[in-house]
DNA sequence: GATGTACTCTTCAGCGTCGAAATTTAGCTT
DNA sequence: AAGCTAAATTTCGACGCTGAAGAGTACATC
């Protein structure tokens, strides 16, 4: 089997790899700007892997703990329409009356029809919910503190600034996808 | 519709309103570590929508746009087997071979057998799909940029910096996620 | 030289999501 | 009060992905 230079086996090159080939395919790219973005890129995926395995060991999935971060975050009676939730998650209400079927199912929250409105519907957060909540909050930010763990608390203070400054150039550039957001924090 | 406290409305909150949320629920959270992750799920986020407007401006799908990226990068002549295609971009050798019969009718790749060893099939870019590579690296360096425009170039090597760090830390924990990656840079 | 074994790719059934149509209810107009 | 319009949710058909089974080819061993 050829390691000719071209006969690519599949595995993941290294950051500087990649860009080097870039920048050979690719004259004008900036591997300063090339290195940031890809690294935010690869990060961002091994950190929705680490969390996929964690959700996993506490028998959801990553689509139940989206709904379940929402319903928290919503606050006290942890109650919201299902087509708010779509539009907070980026589905469709399609996707989302599914969803909700399958996490009733599981126990995590309640779906009813809202009595004083009844084209409404009120999909609840169960106690069981909010505690699969809390062990997955739990597990998260083990995984969180030990990612960060080698920066100092001046490279984290500095490093959240930077990374809050992208993000309102970019939130203030595309002011809302058009109303469906892709994922959630 | 109640603005009560509680009700959520659908819209995504803001950072802070986020991180001040999660720390009422769970009081253990480190806001400092918060507001970092978030933000890197955020940016993400956003990005990877702005990358779909792109494609979808050149008239290819974000998936077409991976699979031309993993064969630029595999360099000169441009083939890979589906089989390595699909682990490099953390897919299953089946929708491996839906997505190159799409991209075949679309002509931006070719499918063979390979004559020297009839078990493999050979996947090589056309030069339409290079010149549809070509212009989707265009925009995303145009959108590159402009992201962090305001950042100095000090501080764009301070962050390229901190975030291969923190890659490093994450790609030597989980040494590859089982053989899959779930997507590419 | 025949058979077994490993590997690559494709086919198939099941599930999640999307886009659009259908259903049900609320509120407004005449 | 009847009908019309708008809104929320569900249902339906199509598509992409997964996991598992199937088909074809190469290599090794006997």
């Amino acid at each position: 089997m050829g390691d000719t230079p071209g006969t690519s086996t599949g595995t993941e090159p290294t950051l500087e790899e990649q860009i080097a080939a870039y920048q050979r395919e690719f004259q004008d790219l900036d591997p300063q700007v090339e290195q940031i973005v890809s690294a935010l890129s690869r990060l961002n995926r091994r950190m929705n892997v680490a969390y996929g395995r964690q959700t996993a060991a506490l028998g959801i999935t990553n689509a139940d703990w989206e709904v379940l971060k929402a319903l928290v975050l919503s606050g006290a009676p942890y109650r919201m329409g299902p087509s708010d939730l779509a539009k907070r998650l980026g589905l469709t209400p399609a996707a989302m009356t599914h969803r909700i079927d399958r996490m009733v199912a599981e126990g995590l929250v309640t779906r009813e029809r809202d009595e004083s409105n009844r084209v409404r519907v009120i999909v609840e957060l169960t106690p069981a919910g909010r505690e699969k909540w809390l062990e997955a909050m739990r597990l998260a930010t083990v995984f969180e503190g030990d990612l960060l763990q080698d920066l100092s608390p001046a490279e984290r203070t500095a490093l959240g600034e930077v990374l809050i400054r992208l993000l309102r150039r970019v939130e203030h550039a595309q002011p809302d996808a058009g109303g469906r957001l892709s994922d959630l924090d």
